[in-house]
Order: C-alpha cells, then sequence, then structure tokens
DNA sequence: ACCTGAACACCGTTCAAGT
DNA sequence: ACCTGAACACCGTTCAAGT
C-alpha cells in the first residue's frame, strides 16, 4: 500500500480513539498501515512530528467561525471550543497537553489576541493566555459544572483588571 | 553493592538533577547504582512507584512548617512553596505533574483544605485546588513575575467569591 | 533482604536499496 | 514519491535461582 501524509494522519487519529496514546507507537501504527516502521519517517521527521499533525487535524476539525462578541464571552467559547475538539478523543488532552509543551505559542495566540484586543498589556495577555489554556487541559476529566466554575474563576480574575 | 529503598531515590534524584527525567530509566538508574535492571522490582513495584517516591522526596524536602494566617496567604505560600521545591530539581515539575496524574489527591489536599477553611463548598474547593496546581505546574518555566500575575488572576477570582 | 542472569515483548530512528 | 529489510541502541518487566 502506499500513503500520503493525510492518509497516516487519519489512521493515527483512529488508532488513538481506538486504543489510546499509550498504544500509539510508530511500529503498530505502520503495523496498522501494512507498512514497515521506517516508512513513517517518509512522512514524518519523527514522532513528535506525526502528534504535532494529528492535534493540527483534532483542532482543524473541531474550529468554528470567527464571531463579533465581547472579549469575555470570547474567552470563553475559544477554551468551550478547545475543550470539545480535544474531548471528541480518547486521550485528546494528554496529546494536545504534549504537542503544547513543544509548542506552546500555536495553541495560545488565539486567547492571547483577544485578550490583547480587550486591553491587556503583553505580560497579562501571554500569562492569562498560559493560564486559561492550562485550565482547558486540566479539566477534561472533569464535568461541565466543575469545567465552567474553574472557567469563571479565572474569567473573574482577568474581568478585575480589564474591566 | 546492596541498598535500601531510600537509597535508591536518593540516587534516582541525583541522575534527575544531572540528566533530566528522559535520562531516568530503570536500567539507566540500576546501571548508575551498579546492580541488575531487575534488582530495582525488589524497591518499588513499577517505574511510576519510584517516581511517586522521588516527587514525594523532594516534597518532602521542600515542606514548610504550618503557620496560621489568613486564607490567601496561606494559598500563596503553599503555591509558592510548591513551585520552589519543584524548581530545585531539573524537570521537577513535569516529574510532578506525572506523578500528580495518578494521584491528584494527594498534592491537592493542603490547598482543597486551605479553601474549605475559607468557607468554599466542596465544588469550588476542588476545582481551586486543582486549579491553582495546575497554574504552579504549568508556570515552571516561567519568571517570578509571571507566576505572580498568574497567581493573583486566580486568587482574585476566589476572593470574589469567599469575600 | 537483596541481587543475578536471562529472557520476553516491546520502543524510536536510520539508511542503503528497491519500485 | 514511497516503501522494504535490517540493523542500532535502547525500553519496562518478570522470575527462577543465588547469597
Amino acid at each position: 500500500m502506499r500513503y500520503r501524509r493525510d492518509d497516516v494522519v487519519a489512521r493515527a487519529i483512529e488508532v488513538l480513539d481506538a486504543h489510546g496514546l499509550a498504544a500509539l507507537s510508530m511500529r503498530r501504527l505502520a503495523g496498522d498501515l501494512g507498512v514497515q516502521a521506517g516508512a513513517l519517517y517518509h512522512h514524518f521527521t519523527n514522532k513528535d512530528a506525526l502528534l504535532a499533525a494529528i492535534a493540527d487535524e483534532i483542532l482543524r476539525r473541531g474550529r468554528r467561525p470567527a464571531e463579533i462578541m465581547a472579549w469575555d464571552a470570547e474567552l470563553h467559547l475559544l477554551c468551550l471550543g478547545l475543550r470539545d475538539a480535544m474531548r471528541r478523543h480518547r486521550d485528546g488532552a494528554a496529546l494536545i497537553a504534549h504537542v503544547h509543551r513543544a509548542d506552546a505559542e500555536a495553541l495560545e495566540r488565539p486567547l492571547r489576541a483577544a485578550l490583547e484586543r480587550a486591553g491587556a498589556d503583553a505580560d497579562l495577555a501571554r500569562v492569562g493566555a498560559r493560564t486559561l489554556l492550562r485550565l482547558v487541559l486540566a479539566h477534561e476529566d472533569a464535568d461541565d459544572a466543575d469545567f465552567a466554575l474553574g472557567l469563571g474563576l479565572l474569567l473573574d480574575g482577568l474581568r478585575a483588571r480589564l474591566g
């Protein structure tokens, strides 16, 4: 069989959903595709690059069109969207958290941008974005009420600084 | 050579500090001690148990005597203590975060207790403790000003609910 | 109580060579 | 462009047997 990069990502997401992140090894995925493990290195420079591509695809699928709204409502919606996207897949939060360690920038950018539009300075925008993102990643297993409570705590803190 | 459990933990912390969490394998640690890898399973049921013992020891070393103070000052101090303890070791935050995944309870308890003493109900105490802990783990690499800012955000949110 | 020796069932990664 | 075959240098874990 011959595959393109996107085929490999799609199959990797299937393995993830069916067997979890711990089972998603290069060898296992290759075996699933019916190719040798080394063949995957034609598509990705290493495993982290594959995981990043999976995270990209998961987040792309969960992306919704931007709307014009108040900054706190926007942050709320961004966090909910992120939470929904990652909860659609087994070990989604663990995967996103792993990728976030290597590239914090990409995930935090939309949150930071919303904070800056609300008048936050660079420091507050950066820290606020990071803290919100960590909150989302930390509460994957929490129910919606717990998540809303944690998010409310943080948004209150931000409101106290941004009016 | 013959070792006791505590010797192994102490040496593991040395390996951690010198070479990082990724290099801290059972085989490597055993080699460093001059024993076979299998010998470690006399002291720990598995690698996670070893990592938990390391985390315990790191946090034990960082523990300070309890003082009587306002709940928000106490939370502030607990978070600072946790941050200091884990920053004393290479990959300290990653190690604590890993152990926290398996046993969230132990690390969150003191934070939750402080929140309950402040009048928080069970939900707010649980979510507040978890969010604070995640904040500490998330900002290992941040400078003190960024950390203080993130912590301030959250404490403001808590103050708004607890008076 | 603590360790050896040896095995089992895995990993990620590289690379010359093939089509 | 994509894959094979085979190797390299590792993992965590188990367990009978030794002292």
